[in-house]
RNA sequence: GCGCCCAUAGCUCAGCUGGAUAGAGUGGCGGUUUGCGGAACCGUAGGUCGGAGGUUCGAAUCCUCUUGGGCGCGCCA
């Protein structure tokens, strides 16, 4: 694995400035922490730093005078950089050799697949928690963006060099549970012909309508003779599995797997939530008042103390999110991920408190919100209420849209901004889509190769390719994007923001079609051709990485 | 009432945690093909970064105030 390219330029600096010690041109107290930008115009450098004016102040000197003086060592005896120049207040601009770019891109070559790999991770073990929605009816297009959003997270933490676990959550414990199974109940006693009431609270999706009639194809109306707690029971766990299997199936349509499902029951049978309540007892935490049991967090970062144990000596559901977390916490976890509805925002505070008590504070346990995602058809956004709108349910999305389309939408945008979900453009095989756009530079660069072997053009290998063939601006320009992936995918992992990646690749291709416009790739020049054969394999293995990681399809054709 | 998020081109959004003349896509207008995929490329118009102060060499970015929108403030989950 070799470093970034932006930490080879800082090594350079960094040696021009202990030079510069050295021969008592800059005092230098303390070593400046370097940062490497790239130039507003291209046509500067490659690499620019505004070194010479964070020195101005302790160097006391005109950082224009700072910024010569630290060219003039940069230059020095270096065959990596062609020019090191000063503009504007102090930048100083560094443009690098064409042969720095061509050794770079036979490391890219060496790693294969692999480029863009890193080690930042340091293979921390790191839970990534996402969509954890109720097992109470089929998941919504907010659902879907949290599973997109969480998916790529965890194939982007993976690349970046942390080990990574998924976790769906299920609540299948309490009231919801209970108003899921009479739900079905009354729609099953309905459909046996039965007169019901049904109740405001209940859940009135078709969907329930649906679990009943799968009982009465399955069992007919024998349930009706059970007594009603028993029929209850039946009908909670039976809806509770029929919706869970739902949820299943729509996530794996969407190409989301989790490493573990987690049953918030299961806390109860292993007396995980008694320990849990026992170990913040301990801790000072836990206080008896007006018949209830509360947890002190008023004090930290949450407004006011919670109940954990209501009068009746039920649960609450904080109470058992604090178990299932200390669960999390006792597994050994560098870093604990928790991804989030935007209307959940209310809740982090305590749940932050309860991390921060059990030793996990920001730096380690942090909770990501997904903000809402409003469908837009023919420029209107359709109504995402539960009873209107035949598009809200992620798999209705899916089936008009596609997966991929459906992907790229929900990952090309930060997740912490609203989403606006045109269906209408996200529907749409033609130019507007950005999807295709990343794809069909993928596509492109198969069909060249196509044509390089129907004209008898080798593979091109490492050993057998001269690089310095490579010679367009076109060229240096997709070089240096390509290098600059591994770089994305850090910064992209310790920022946990998925979104660059989508904005690198469609930079990325968009230098490709350029290029690809202006340069024939398969021509008469043998040594010529392998030279771009070899660099749109790399370009190739790019884009490849980053749509994986985006879990979007990779197509060869289109 | 208190708290969180958002406001950047007609529309949808970036903006690398304080840097140079604020960028993309889409839409508008005008172009590009006897050659590897035109799902592409090139050009052009479009801005008081919601508003007002402040911090400094320098602010879309940080602080305060303000306006407009979204959301949250249960012994619900």
């Amino acid at each position: 694995m070799t470093r970034p390219m932006k930490e080879t330029v800082k090594q350079l600096i960094s040696d021009a400035l202990d030079r510069a010690r050295a021969k008592g041109d800059l005092n230098l107290a303390e070593t400046p922490d370097i940062i490497i930008e790239e130039p507003k115009d291209e046509t500067l450098g490659d690499f620019a730093t505004t070194l010479a004016m964070q020195l101005a102040r302790s160097e006391k000197k005109n950082p224009k005078v700072i910024a010569e003086v630290i060219c003039g060592f940069l230059k020095d005896g270096n065959d990596a950089i062609d020019s090191a120049q000063v503009a504007g207040p102090g930048f100083i601009n560094i443009k690098m050799s064409a042969d720095f770019f061509r050794k770079r891109l036979r490391e890219v070559v060496e790693q294969g697949r692999d480029f863009g790999r890193s080690d930042v991770g340091q293979n921390k073990k790191v839970l990534v928690e996402f969509v954890s929605a109720n097992p109470t009816g089929p998941l919504h297009v907010g659902h879907g963006r949290g599973a997109a959003v969480g998916h790529a997270l965890s194939c982007l933490l993976n690349m970046a060099g942390y080990d990574v676990s998924t976790e769906y959550y299920i609540n299948d414990v309490g009231n919801q549970m209970n108003m899921l199974g009479r739900s079905t109940w009354l729609r099953y006693k309905e459909l046996a012909g039965h007169k019901v009431t049904f109740p405001d609270d209940g859940y009135k999706g078709d969907y329930i309508r649906d679990i009943a009639q799968q009982v009465i194809d399955k069992d007919g109306t024998r349930h009706l003779d059970k007594p009603d707690e028993d029929a209850l029971t039946f009908f909670r766990q039976f809806s509770k599995d029929s919706i869970l299997e739902g949820i299943r199936n729509d996530l794996k349509e969407f190409r989301v797997e989790f490493d573990r499902w987690f049953s918030e029951a299961s806390l109860d049978e292993d007396d995980s939530v008694n320990r849990a309540i026992n170990w913040l007892r301990d801790k000072g935490f836990v206080y008896e008042k007006d018949g209830a049991t509360w947890v002190k967090i008023s004090e930290s970062q949450d407004a006011a103390d919670r109940v954990i144990i209501k009068q009746g000596g039920e649960r609450t559901y904080f109470c058992s999110d604090i178990a299932y977390h200390k669960n999390k916490v006792d597994r050994g976890y560098d870093l604990i991920l928790d991804l989030w509805g935007a209307d959940h925002h209310g809740y982090v505070p305590r749940m932050q408190s309860v991390l921060k008590a059990m030793g996990y504070g920001e730096e380690v346990f942090k909770i990501l919100l997904v903000q809402f995602v409003a469908l837009k058809r023919g420029g209107k956004k359709v109504s995402m209420s539960t009873r209107s709108g035949e598009f809200e349910t992620l798999s209705d999305v899916v089936a008009e849209v596609g997966v991929d389309a459906t992907r790229f939408f929900f990952l090309m945008r930060s997740a912490d901004s609203h989403l606006d979900f045109d269906l209408d453009l996200a529907k749409k095989e033609s130019p507007e889509n950005p999807v295709y756009y990343i794809q069909y530079a993928h596509a492109r660069i198969c069909s060249v190769f196509r044509t390089a072997e129907k004209q008898k053009v080798p593979f091109p290998e490492l050993d057998t390719t001269d690089l310095s063939q490579l010679k367009e601006a076109e060229e240096f320009a997709l070089i240096k994007k390509i290098l600059a992936y591994r770089e994305c995918i850090e910064k992209s992992a310790l920022t946990l923001e998925v979104h660059r990646i989508a904005f690198y690749l469609h930079e990325l291709v968009a230098i490709f079609h350029s290029y690809y416009k202006q340069h024939r790739i398969v021509t008469e020049d043998r040594e010529r051709t392998l030279a771009r054969l070899l660099l749109l394999d790399c370009l190739r293995n790019v884009i490849a990485s980053g749509l994986s990681i985006l879990g979007v399809s990779v197509p060869e054709k289109m």
